[in-house]
DNA sequence: ATGGTAGCTGCGCTA
């Protein structure tokens, strides 16, 4: 029996995403969306959007750049967003319905050394503040791909800061925290879950939904990608 | 071969 449907979504801004963030309402009718790149402040999110849809929200919005949001079909208790001091919008945390949920958006990690320094710390403070919980659910770009089977085109991305063995190790202290990837690949390397707009053929899965001491079953919707005006990230659904 | 697109912003930055 299905009791919590899950999904985490990057949606590259939130506002120019709503027609399809309500076709995503319609079809899988989501307790949580896990939103990320909402890119814009607190006070032009689109809440009465949401709220005319029944849902509660959890936002933490920055101008331009990031923003992440909690969308959940139940109050949000224990919301927090301080995961470290910095001024990037790219974490929010909050109990629904029973669960610890995360949105999270890693940095990518390719502006500079700064940012690619900054990424491994992101990724180290996921794992520690998460290690000694007995429960949670983390779902975001984290913008790093695990193994060759994670990419469309291995060969195209040797060297990138989203599979570099320094990015991975980091990734793999979130695992540490005792988390597990509930993907499956069904039946090969089909399910990526970014492409840069501009290289629509090598794609790579760097979105993720990472879960502790809760079974489920993970599901990447792929159709959205070919929808009219679609973000660079396809949704990914975790039933529980 | 080092381009290309998208979004937000304001003629550049980030991805």
């Amino acid at each position: 029996m299905i009791n919590m449907k899950i999904v985490t979504w990057n949606v590259n801004s939130v506002r120019v995403r709503l027609p399809l963030i309500e076709q995503l309402i319609a079809e899988e009718n989501p307790d949580v969306i896990l939103l990320q790149e909402t890119k814009c402040m607190n006070e032009f999110f689109p809440k009465d959007f949401f709220e005319s849809h029944n849902y509660h929200l959890a936002i933490h919005g920055q101008k331009t750049y990031n923003g992440v949001a909690i969308i959940s079909k139940y109050p949000i208790e224990n919301v927090k967003w301080d995961l470290d001091d910095s001024t990037e919008a790219r974490y929010i945390e909050g109990f629904t319905n029973g669960h610890y949920v995360v949105s999270a958006y890693v940095p990518c990690g390719n502006k500079s050394d700064e940012a690619y320094k900054y990424k491994q710390e992101f990724l180290g403070s996921i794992a520690s503040r998460w290690k000694g919980e007995e429960s949670a659910i983390i779902g975001g770009d984290f913008n790093v791909a695990m193994s060759d089977d994670d990419m469309q085109t291995p060969a195209k991305w040797i060297g990138s800061v989203l599979c570099t063995d320094e990015v991975r190790n980091g990734m793999q202290k979130v695992f540490d925290a005792e988390f597990d990837d509930c993907h499956e690949i069904s039946d090969g390397k089909n399910d990526f879950t970014w492409w840069d707009y501009r290289r629509p053929n090598e794609g790579l899965r760097i979105d993720y939904i990472l879960s502790k001491n809760v079974s489920g079953k993970l599901k990447t919707l792929q159709h959205y990608r070919k929808m009219e005006r679609p973000s660079d990230h396809v949704p990914v659904m975790f039933e529980i």
